[in-house]
DNA sequence: ATTTTATCAAACAAAATGTTTTGTAATTCA
DNA sequence: TGAATTACAAAACATTTTGTTTGATAAAAT
């Protein structure tokens, strides 16, 4: 049985409504009321679709993150790289160039007035994806220092350098951020 | 001229009883009606001490953090270390001790649902005292990669050691802490 | 002692939330 | 195609929160 189509109009919607909300206002002052109006619906179909405006705000985020990860998530964990340099670096790579394809979505979002409540959700499975494919190989030779600080660091470093990136506007390619991430962390 | 004793008395109960609802309920779900009761004040005194429930929460942050840095904000920048590695280290360590003293609040704060958020204001005046600090010493021989990019690297990376280091319940010491992130960041 | 000021209590309008009801129109499926 | 189902809109509703304003009272400053 498909979905009614009413029902994916109104989802639609109140998706668009809400993203065009992001760029007038801030996360905490958008009201459901503003989003009611905007997507131009009723009080109780709003309801009908979501429990609340945080609920909302994890479908649209859910959208817009899991697919990039999804493949390295549902992929068997690395094990064509087992520690070489370059796959990791490839890997790397692939998924920058993943988040790159997403630009015109993923700017809107970065850019708007909300944007650390994103990068937080942002954070959750791309985390799960530098813990699985990247830390593995740069963590090799370090034993000196608490390997939860390591993982931990190379996590917040990568999406730093994530983050950085998109502030400046993607203005580097894949590769030269790649190299930048890898030059400053150390191997 | 001093200030009005009943308005010290006033200020402290409604920080204090910001501080209390933080431990119950995320900083979303604490009404200025909240705040209120459990300050055991008249609506009219908030209005007259607080504009909006942000500005209170601005007033919490600078206080819990400004004074931290204020001496490394106002002394002459670092002309006392010349890029040497010891004096940076030192610096480090000197700041990871502030910090440390202040445990108590702090990790309140930062163990709180809404943490988040002070991190957030943590950030800031801490990044210029990093930018100011440390990020010099670490940076003369970094010169294949954007200045703009090493200096946001390092304030990060910062950032997220003094995180993981609170997280963990500051069970390692400023001195070990400090080796840790030297060893993690490149030099 | 007088003036100034902070506070409280109460009342208020305005806005937002979440629920419920009823009628209507779109869609699904037999 | 026709009947049953489902989604929606509109409206009304109680409740909560917000921010302002009033007048009275008590504390503090001078």
């Amino acid at each position: 049985m498909r979905t009614d189509r009413r029902v994916q109009k109104t989802h639609a919607a109140i998706m668009q409504a809400f993203e065009k909300l992001l760029m007038k206002k801030s996360y905490d002052d958008i009201t459901i009321q503003d989003i009611i109006d905007e997507a131009n619906i009723g009080r109780s179909t709003f309801y009908a679709h979501f429990e609340t405006k945080d609920s909302l705000l994890e479908a649209i985020c859910g959208g817009l993150f899991d697919h990039i990860f999804a493949e390295h998530l549902n992929a068997e964990p690395g094990h064509d790289f087992s520690g070489s340099e370059e796959g990791v670096e490839a890997k790397i790579i692939h998924t920058l160039y993943h988040l790159q394809e997403d630009r015109k979505r993923l700017s809107r979002i970065f850019s708007c007035e909300s944007a650390g409540l994103f990068w937080e959700y942002f954070q959750l499975p791309f985390s799960t994806f530098v813990q699985r494919e990247i830390v593995p190989a740069l963590t090799a030779d370090i034993v000196d220092v608490p390997k939860d600080y390591v993982v931990d660091f190379i996590c917040n470093a990568f999406t730093s350098t994530v983050k950085w990136w998109f502030y400046q506007g993607l203005k580097a390619t894949p590769e030269e951020v790649s190299r930048y991430f890898l030059r400053m962390t150390l191997r």
